[in-house]
DNA sequence: GCCAACGTTGGC
DNA sequence: GCCAACGTTGGC
């Protein structure tokens, strides 16, 4: 089984007149997402290696703190991405067509929201750390672990919306979106998403509110990417208010269980 | 095939 | 809203 990251946008913003936000609400609501509009081939191709069963990060992206923000898993394999042959639709792509697909999407179900957000802000922080001597609030992640963190494409490669995640990150993510614990130690900036040591001084923010549903994020969250083809999804925010736009594409009329959200990033602008 | 122009992503 | 990074397009 592998594990991957796709992003999607918490908040709204309109692509052609229709709004493409997906945050982990949405697709909490939905359940089950058909994940089109990537428009990206690096991305497309990772689709098409994606099998059922394979774990999801799901990451808010272009928000106001960027996050990942609920946990998914394939529910169905690569399949043409139907939306890029509807000349209405905000992923539209004339270059393809049903004799030759070329952009897929597969299906993502719902596993559970992040307790704690785990913003991109705190990635980047953490990789900052020397491995050896890390604050003891989040010693468990281990020198291993600040390395793994450091080698996350969400930190080097930002632009791609769908990316392979390690099984030591997948492990690493799930084990701190449900501790959390981290507000001693940095402090998420309240707009952007800047983050800083906390070490002496208090003035600042807080990392670390709760969100309405209880739940401790930093920063917004949501937006909603779409990205047409295989590329491009996009973001989301953290904490409460989170912007959100979704990526994914929803289907409208599917079939009852699947909503689809968009993801990919194409901005059609 | 190179590469400049252009367009998009997405953090800030 | 800005703009850096980077992907795509298209002339040559």
């Amino acid at each position: 089984m592998r594990h991957w990251l796709m992003k999607a946008e918490p908040d709204s913003r309109l692509v052609k007149g229709k709004d493409v936000k997906f945050s982990v609400d949405d697709f909490e609501a939905a359940g089950t997402t058909a994940w089109e509009g990537v428009r990206n081939f690096e991305a497309r191709n990772l689709m098409k290696e994606m099998s059922v069963g394979d774990k999801v990060l799901f990451y808010h992206s272009n928000c106001k703190n960027p996050s990942i923000a609920g946990f998914a898993e394939v529910c169905k394999g690569a399949y043409p991405d139907h939306t890029a042959w509807d000349s209405s639709h905000p992923y539209y792509d004339p270059k393809s067509d049903k004799e030759t697909p070329k952009w897929f999407m597969v299906d993502a179900r719902f596993i559970s929201r992040a307790s704690n957000f785990v913003s991109l802000s705190l990635l980047r922080y953490i990789a900052t750390l020397s491995p050896d001597n890390l604050p003891e609030e989040i010693a468990y992640i281990g020198s291993d672990g600040v390395n793994a963190i450091k080698e996350m494409p969400l930190l080097n490669r930002g632009r791609l919306s769908v990316q392979r995640v390690s099984q030591e990150c997948w492990d690493l993510i799930q084990q701190m979106a449900e501790r959390g614990g981290w507000e001693n130690i940095y402090i998420q900036k309240a707009g952007r998403g800047k983050q800083k040591a906390k070490s002496t001084e208090n003035t600042v923010t807080k990392a670390g509110e709760k969100d309405s549903r209880g739940d401790t994020n930093n920063g917004d969250m949501s937006r909603r990417n779409i990205d047409p083809e295989g590329a491009g999804l996009d973001h989301a925010e953290v904490s409460n208010g989170y912007k959100g736009r979704k990526r994914k594409g929803q289907l409208d009329g599917e079939t009852d269980s699947i909503v689809a959200p968009r993801r990919k990033s194409a901005r059609t602008k």
